[in-house]
DNA sequence: ATTGCTTTCCTAGAGCTCCTAGGTTGAGGC
DNA sequence: GCCTCAACCTAGGAGCTCTAGGAAAGCAAT
C-alpha cells in the first residue's frame, strides 16, 4: 500500500481547494481525507483538529492575498496604487471565494502559527506604504487605512454575498468607488483642526 | 407532558439567541432543540432543516437591523443621518454579533421566505433615502449607496474578526471614518463629466 | 541483509450531528 | 365522548470529529 506522502502543506492545500470548489463550510476533515485518498483518521498526524486546519487555511489565504496586493502595488503610487491595491484585493476574492471567506470567520488561531504567517503584518504595512503619497499624518494614516481596509473587504462580501440588487453593474460601482476613495484621501479631513483656514 | 407551544417564530428567536450567545456556527439543530427543552427532531415540524432555520435567523436580523436603521434616521438629514445610520448598524452588530454574523453567510435563503421579509429591501431604500440630501442622481446614488454599506459592512465585520491592531482605539476610527464619508459624499466626483468646471 | 526506529497510515469505536419514518398524545370542534 | 390536527415523541440510518492502538513503509546503521 503506497504512501499518499501528506504533509501539513499538502492538507492545507487541499482544504484550500476545497473552500474555494464547494465552500468552506464543506471544508471538513472527511471530505479533505477523501480528496487526499486517505482515511480521515490519517490527517491528525498532521493536523490537531478541524480547527486548526481551517486556521491554517486562513493564514494561507492570508499570504497569497498579501503577496498578490504587493506584487501589484509594486512601483506604482498615488491613484495607480491605490486602484492596483483593490483590484488585487478584490481579485483574489473573487478567484479564491472559499480561501477569503476563511480569512473573515472569527476563527480563533493558533498565535504561535499566527506569528509564522507574516500575511497579515505585511497586509497592513502595504497599505500604509501605499498611502504614502497622499501626504496623511497620524492617527489621520491609520484611521484612512481602516477605512479603506473596511471598503474593500466589506464591497467583496456584499458582492459574494448577493447584498447588491441587479440594477448597476458591480464593476462600475466598484470603479466609481475607487475614484471617490482616490479623491477622500487627497481631501481627508485633517483631525487636529477644522477645516477653516 | 405538557407541550412546548413552538412555533416557526420561537424556534428562529431562540436560534438567534444562540447564534449571539455561542456563536452562528453553534446554531444546530440539537442545540436549538435543547434550549427550547424539546427534541432535535420536533423542531422539524416548525423547520424544514437547518439551512432554513439559519436562513430565517439571517431575515430576522436583516429585519431588526432594518427597524434599528430607521429609528435613528428618522427626522434627521445630511451628516447628522449618516451617523445615526451608522451607529446604528454599528450597534446591531456589536449587541448581536450572532445574527449579523448571519445576515452575511452565504445561506442560500428560500426566495418564498425573503419575499415576506422587508428588512433588505427596505435596508436599501433607507440608504438612499438618506443620501438626498446630498444631491447625488443615479447612477452616482447607487454608487454611493454601495460604497457606504461596503464601509460599514467591512468595519463591522474586521472589527469582529479582530481585522484591527490595537494600536488606536477603534471607535475614533469609526468616528473619523464617518467625518471623512461625510466630506466625501459632499463632493462626490460625478461621473457623467469632469470635475473641471 | 537484517535489525530497529520513526513516521505514516490504518482499523475500530465512541459520541455528536442531521434528518426521516412512524407512533403517541395533547387540544379544540362536533 | 369522539375526531382530527398538530405537536411531540422514539428509533434509527448516515455522516462527522476525534482517540487509541496496530501495521507497515521508509530510513539508518550495523
Amino acid at each position: 500500500m503506497p504512501r499518499a506522502g501528506l504533509t501539513v502543506e499538502r492538507v492545507t492545500i487541499a482544504g484550500a481547494e476545497l473552500a474555494d470548489e464547494a465552500g468552506f463550510d464543506q471544508v471538513t476533515m472527511s471530505q479533505v481525507a477523501r480528496r487526499l485518498g486517505v482515511k480521515d483518521a490519517s490527517l491528525y498526524s498532521h493536523v490537531r483538529n478541524l480547527q486548526e486546519l481551517r486556521g491554517r487555511i486562513a493564514l494561507l489565504a492570508a499570504d497569497e492575498k498579501t503577496i498578490r496586493i504587493a506584487e501589484a502595488v509594486a512601483g506604482r503610487a498615488g491613484r495607480d496604487a491605490l486602484v492596483a491595491y483593490a483590484n488585487a484585493w478584490r481579485g483574489y476574492a473573487h478567484e479564491h471565494p472559499g480561501r477569503y471567506l476563511a480569512t473573515q470567520t472569527p476563527v480563533p488561531i493558533d498565535p504561535d502559527l499566527a506569528a509564522d504567517a507574516p500575511g497579515p503584518r505585511r497586509a497592513i504595512e502595504l497599505t500604509y506604504g501605499m498611502l504614502r503619497g497622499y501626504g496623511l499624518a497620524e492617527p489621520d494614516l491609520t484611521d484612512a487605512v481602516r477605512l479603506l481596509r473596511s471598503t474593500f473587504h466589506g464591497f467583496v462580501a456584499l458582492e459574494a454575498a448577493n447584498g447588491f440588487g441587479h440594477s448597476r453593474s458591480t464593476q462600475e460601482s466598484w470603479g466609481r468607488s475607487l475614484e471617490a476613495l482616490h479623491v477622500l484621501l487627497e481631501q481627508w479631513p485633517t483631525s487636529d483642526r477644522g477645516d477653516h483656514p
